[in-house]
DNA sequence: GACCACTGTCACGTGACACATTACAATGAG
DNA sequence: CTCATTGTAATGTGTCACGTGACAGTGGTC
């Protein structure tokens, strides 16, 4: 059995658009309009973010933290978990034909 | 004393392509050209990643963790270090700008 | 010393993507 | 009915990861 990849055996993580989407927005009462004026970016930008067209940049990660009083860490591991998941499944076949080294 | 972002007060995180000129590539013996060929990329792309003017992707990180040994999460966790520090140098002043909710 | 493979780097083009702006149809409140 | 708000499509811009091609410098081998 495969040690090292097993996590990628689960399913696909939860987009970040998902969760301001489902918990946040409902949570802190506000709508794509309120939460975008209130992050200080355009209407477009948080659509398409809720509709995950669209990942959670460093900048966007910076101002939604600051908003909701979690960490970046929080918005950017779960766009990167959603990315990683996505690129593994696009280069899979390159990866595995990648020989792993020994330490030197 | 700003308890949330003390983080940031530290100096920029080690760029991922200084891990691999410094560490990874003289370890492990390789040359620049060598882990283009071993992870199935340009040389260019190597390059310009050692040189730290390209950061590592979803797929390099995939392609890097195979090749090394270690998690894919080790890379990106890094890189996005370094990318929250850029951009809240960048966006500071804006993010300042937004008020905190407080949860309901 | 002459050849030659390898190296680091530049120049260029491509596709992807985060973002702003503008526009428009549907919906809801007064 | 009117008008503001909403969700979303269309368009343009800048940035960036990546590949290809080209170049000059460097080392080794004969």
């Amino acid at each position: 059995m495969s040690v090292v990849n097993d996590r990628k055996l689960k399913r696909r993580p939860t987009h970040p658009g998902e969760m301001l989407r489902e918990d946040f927005l409902p949570d802190f009462d506000l709508s794509a309009t309120a939460l975008a004026e209130a992050i200080g970016v355009s209407r477009q930008t948080v659509n398409e973010l809720l509709r995950e067209r669209r990942s959670v940049s460093p900048e966007m990660a910076l101002r939604l933290s600051r908003l909701f009083g979690n960490s970046p860490e929080f918005w950017i591991n779960a766009q990167r978990a959603v990315e990683l998941w996505d690129a593994s499944k696009t280069i899979k076949k390159d990866v595995q034909r990648i020989k792993p080294l020994h330490a030197a």
